[in-house]
RNA sequence: GCGCCCGUAGCUCAGCUGGAUAGAGCAGCGGACUUCUAAUCCGCAGGUCGCAGGUUCGAGUCCUGCCGGGCGCACCA
């Protein structure tokens, strides 16, 4: 909820009447007013484009129309002063009362304080990790799984229902290659000598717990089988014991999936034939063969008639093949049969958090979903770009043949699981991100975690002191609620609620366009709204939050500080980050 | 060759779906600790928003074309 909402609705009273009575058309388009808060101090608490966006309709230059509107305005009673500027922005003061109401409504609302209706209870599905089971999480997976995560959470506050979901890709020629791989780790779990593990198999060591587990419950018996026999058998036991790991990692995280889709079951209760037909009765499909890109024809390019979605349609670049030409479906065929799944179970907005080499697919899929869905769901895809680990300004190298590579594991072990998720946000998903295992640890004004942190553990010791110096006073959540405010109107006290204030329209903007890392700037702003007060006290005695003769202002001042901490705490709260209360 | 992403201060990056004189942090320079935690704060300096057009009251933001960097380009997942 945008707490200048109301201002437009005024606003739009203000346009009936004067349309009535006062000359102006009827029926304004008042969509595009908007009334925010200017980045600009001086330009006032709110700004408005009212008169530049009508004057066209109305019929008036925006400055004689802003002169109108201005007068209106200035008679309201949260309007302090209003003036015109630049093209014909109407910038206006907003009163201490006005300003000192938005403070309680902090304390009222507590940690939910931006939490809001705005999604209207649409259900969304958001899909991340999704990491194949043939193998550990790698740091850039963290990125996703955060991101993902982070998005959901943000959607759930802002009356969205959300599923959270991984989709496992169990099924295809990579995970036949994860049984192969641990074939050989099982024989050599049985003393065998396998040397170097052949290429175009996963040389990792950590398919050796596999073997283990092979050879513990198999004994030799799967050595007297046919591949055919025992594939499934090692291929089963490495998916399950790989998912165990990524389960335990994502809990680590702190993150709980609510669902786990497997690729192997989309494909064995026949919803790709089931997807396929709805695209085929759409008329989406056909027999045709393809082109070769342009500019770089593959070596064994040669043209071949097969099964394919015609994405060209739908906004892609070229047709998309369904089947191989073995006759068995691609990839492609079984993803649109699992998003068309997603859909049919209720979610008409889908969400994939995909790594950087997932670029090239966004179109087709997209194009997908709206075929299948015969235009009714909706597709987003965030695609996050590489992390690049740093160790004090150093790129770590990672190679997983010289075995130097960095698990999502080791970086949360070393940094902690909070600082993962905190960092991960502090760019937004399409850029990369450095991630510097050091100075992410350091304790200063570089490090965004400290940051935020140290702010809040000021706002818990400022209370905790208040608590021991003024013993009479009472700092519940429940007293501070209760305060009079009316003592609040240092321009520096007003304007740490103003951006306080700015919090819900923050959350709100930040899930509709599916951005969780503007809350990372915005927390940022905050902690430094918060140190600048804090300090002012040093210089301006009479602006220090405690005031042990003053119980009434003490007071006043301790629930700004409580609101302060409640909004990081909001924060914190959407971002799966704990709060500290206290640094050392 | 085609598609997607990126290009903003010396460096790392924001810029809230088109708003005003483009903002932070770091680095640089100058200040503030008998004090509610100085692990912080305040000030100064720093810009052809890659280039050129276009759309309009108004463009870092939208459109077109170039330049430069990254990624991806049937029958892998």
């Amino acid at each position: 909820m945008n707490n200048f909402d109301y201002l437009k609705s005024e606003l739009e009273s203000v346009l009936g009447w004067l349309g009535e009575d006062g000359g102006l058309p009827k029926d304004l388009d008042a969509s595009r007013v908007t009334f925010e808060l200017p980045r600009e101090a001086s330009h006032g608490d709110v700004a408005t484009n009212a008169a530049m966006v009508l004057s066209k309709q109305v019929g008036m230059a925006p400055r004689d129309l802003a002169q109108i509107l201005l007068t209106e305005f200035e008679a309201h009673d949260a309007v302090r002063s209003a003036e015109i500027a630049g093209p014909g922005f109407i910038n206006m003061r907003l009163t201490d009362a006005f300003w000192q109401a938005r403070l309680a409504e902090v304390l009222a609302a507590g940690e939910t304080y931006g939490h809001s209706g705005v999604g209207g209870g649409a259900t969304v599905n958001v899909e991340y990790v999704s990491a194949n089971p043939t193998g550990p999480l790698h740091a850039a997976h963290g990125r996703g799984a955060v991101v993902g995560d982070v998005l959901a959470s943000l959607l759930a506050a802002t009356g969205h229902k959300v599923t959270r979901e991984y989709y496992v890709n169990d099924a295809g020629a990579q995970v036949d290659v994860l049984g192969r791989s641990a074939y050989l780790r099982y024989l050599e779990a049985l003393g065998e000598d396998i040397g170097e593990i052949p290429e175009g198999l996963y040389p990792g060591a950590y398919l050796k717990d596999v073997g283990q587990a092979l050879a513990a419950e198999h004994g030799e018996s799967l050595k007297a089988m046919d591949q055919s026999e025992w594939l499934p058998v090692t291929k089963n036991t490495a998916i399950d014991m790989m998912m165990a790991e990524v389960r335990e990692d994502l809990t680590a995280l702190g993150i709980e999936m609510d669902v786990f889709s497997s690729e192997r079951a989309i494909v064995a209760e026949g919803k790709v034939e089931a997807a396929l037909a709805v695209l085929e009765a759409g008329g989406h499909i056909y027999q045709g063969v393809l082109e070769p890109p342009k500019g770089k024809t593959p070596d064994d390019w040669e043209p071949r008639e097969q099964t394919l979605f015609r994405a060209t349609a739908f906004g892609d670049d070229v047709d998309r093949p369904l089947k191989k030409s073995d006759g068995s479906y691609t990839y492609f065929a079984s993803d649109i049969a699992y998003h068309y799944d997603k859909f049919t179970r209720g979610s008409d907005t889908l969400i994939d958090v995909l790594g950087a080499d997932h670029g090239g697919y966004v179109k087709r899929m997209q194009a997908a979903v709206t075929a299948v869905t015969d235009g009714k769901g909706r597709l987003d895809i965030k695609i996050c770009q590489l992390v690049k680990l740093m160790k004090a300004g150093v790129p770590i190298k990672m190679s997983k043949r010289a075995g130097t590579f960095v698990t999502l594991r080791d970086v949360i072990d070393q940094v902690g699981r909070d600082v993962v998720r905190f960092i991960m946000l502090t760019r937004k998903n399409d850029a990369t991100l450095d991630f510097d295992l050091e100075k992410v640890t350091e304790e200063s004004r570089d490090n965004p975690v400290w940051y935020v942190q140290y702010a809040n553990a000021r706002t818990h010791s400022v209370i905790r002191q208040a608590a021991e110096a003024m013993p009479d006073l009472e700092t519940s959540d429940a007293a501070l609620g209760k305060v009079d405010l009316s003592p609040l109107t240092d321009p520096a006290e007003i304007e740490l609620i103003r951006v306080l204030a700015g919090w819900p329209g923050m959350v709100a903007g930040a899930a509709l366009a599916h951005e969780p890392h503007r809350l990372a700037y915005y927390l940022n702003d905050v902690a430094g709204a918060f140190h600048g007060l804090w300090n002012k006290g040093k210089e301006s005695p009479e602006l220090r939050f405690i005031r042990e003769d003053e119980a009434v202002l003490t007071t006043a001042r301790l629930a700004l500080v409580r609101a302060t901490s409640l909004v990081i705490a909001a924060g914190l709260g959407i971002f799966g980050v704990r709060a500290r209360e206290e640094l050392r």
